[in-house]
DNA sequence: TCGTCCCGCCAAGGT
DNA sequence: ACCTTGGCGGGACGA
């Protein structure tokens, strides 16, 4: 099923091995924004994306759901998201927040537990987070610190919580309601630690959310949300940079906020040229020539065609920095994809 | 060596 | 019954 050419990752595969980096969460949601993030984008297929960008469809899944966490996809049927873009993201983080605040207030009773959304939130699942008063008590869906109250929930409410989303929702979560704008990975894994009630499974209940925690992590730098840092040897830790790690619309030089002006490798970052590059939605972001941009599936995807020209000349004079080193390298092999993909272009008539 | 995280199995949920 | 969704963890990769 993944079989089909990934115009982005193919591209330039064909002589050499397999290289892990080309398939990485971040890079993929990068060249999934690219695909999406441009004027007249509604509707976002799954099949096309993944069809578009070369990957299983299950890898879609992991994308798409930490990006309907932050506002940028919002589901709508079966295999159909719209398109909502970066715009959606200070109205997803203002409601994120408040709902944490909430939270934290007990307006009603203990700790409000995480929304099961279109669930009936059917306990109470108080949470007993120990001690860490810089962060906001997160919604430990699974805490269910009362392992005797409900251990007996629902398998679907015990699937949900431990969903990419939620878990998503609730890294989010930690940022917006905390003082600190740095959390490391620990400290990250052992907030969002579900039950602890279980020590013999804990390591690897909690090593498996930290995989997922690096799932998320990857697709929210990429998005440039947040960014890792290495606080110390052997301690990643996640940096938040919110809206305000990208310039929106109007904003785009102002005065920076605190995360926008991170030192050392932020100040690498090529101001200048994410400057020219700034979306419909004032995000800026590598442009990945997405295949199929100029050619519009009979699929909803991309009523944008824009000129090969403006892709090219964008391609051409921009070469945006990312936080992550990775996606740079990448970047510079997807320039090199781009123009033999432009130049075969120019050539004939590329039929997508 | 060990942090990182891809990959795909397979179960739950939906139609 | 078949399809979609996505949890999960083995094990490969890379620093």
């Amino acid at each position: 099923m993944s079989s089909s050419p990934s115009q982005f990752l193919d591209s330039g595969s064909k002589h050499h091995s397999y290289c892990r980096k080309q398939k990485s969460l971040g890079v993929l949601c990068s060249n999934f924004v690219s695909l999406y993030d441009r004027d007249g984008v509604e509707l976002v297929g799954l099949d096309y994306a993944a069809r578009q960008l070369g990957v299983e469809r299950r890898r879609i899944y992991d994308i798409v759901n930490v990006m309907e966490s932050v506002g940028v996809l919002a589901r709508k049927a079966k295999n159909k998201y719209s398109w909502i873009g970066f715009s959606g993201i200070p109205k997803a983080l203002k409601e994120l927040k408040e709902e944490a605040l909430r939270a934290i207030s007990g307006s009603d009773g203990p700790c409000e537990k995480e929304v099961l959304e279109d669930e009936d939130d059917d306990s109470e699942g108080q949470n007993h987070d120990d001690g860490d008063e810089k962060f906001s008590k997160m919604d430990n869906a699974s805490s269910s610190s009362g392992n005797h109250i409900s251990k007996a929930r629902s398998a679907t409410d015990n699937r949900k919580e431990k969903s990419l989303g939620l878990l998503t929702r609730n890294f989010v979560k930690l940022f917006l309601t905390s003082d600190v704008d740095t959390i490391s990975l620990d400290e990250a894994a052992r907030l969002l630690l579900g039950d602890i009630s279980d020590l013999s499974n804990m390591r690897s209940y909690n090593a498996a959310k930290v995989r997922r925690l690096y799932d998320i992590a990857n697709v929210l730098s990429s998005m440039s949300l947040i960014e890792k840092i290495q606080v110390e040897a052997r301690k990643p830790a996640f940096r938040w940079l919110g809206t305000e790690g990208k310039p929106k619309t109007d904003t785009v030089s102002k005065k920076p906020g605190k995360a926008q002006m991170r030192s050392d490798d932020l100040k690498e970052c090529n101001l200048t040229a994410q400057k020219q590059l700034i979306t419909k939605s004032g995000y800026v972001f590598g442009p990945f020539c997405p295949a199929g941009m100029t050619k519009v599936d009979g699929d909803v995807e991309g009523k944008g065609e824009r000129s090969a020209q403006d892709w090219e000349s964008l391609a051409c004079s921009l070469r945006p920095q990312y936080h992550n080193q990775a996606l740079n390298e990448l970047f510079t092999h997807y320039m090199e994809a781009w123009k033999s993909w432009y130049s075969e272009l120019a050539q004939g008539s590329y039929n997508l």
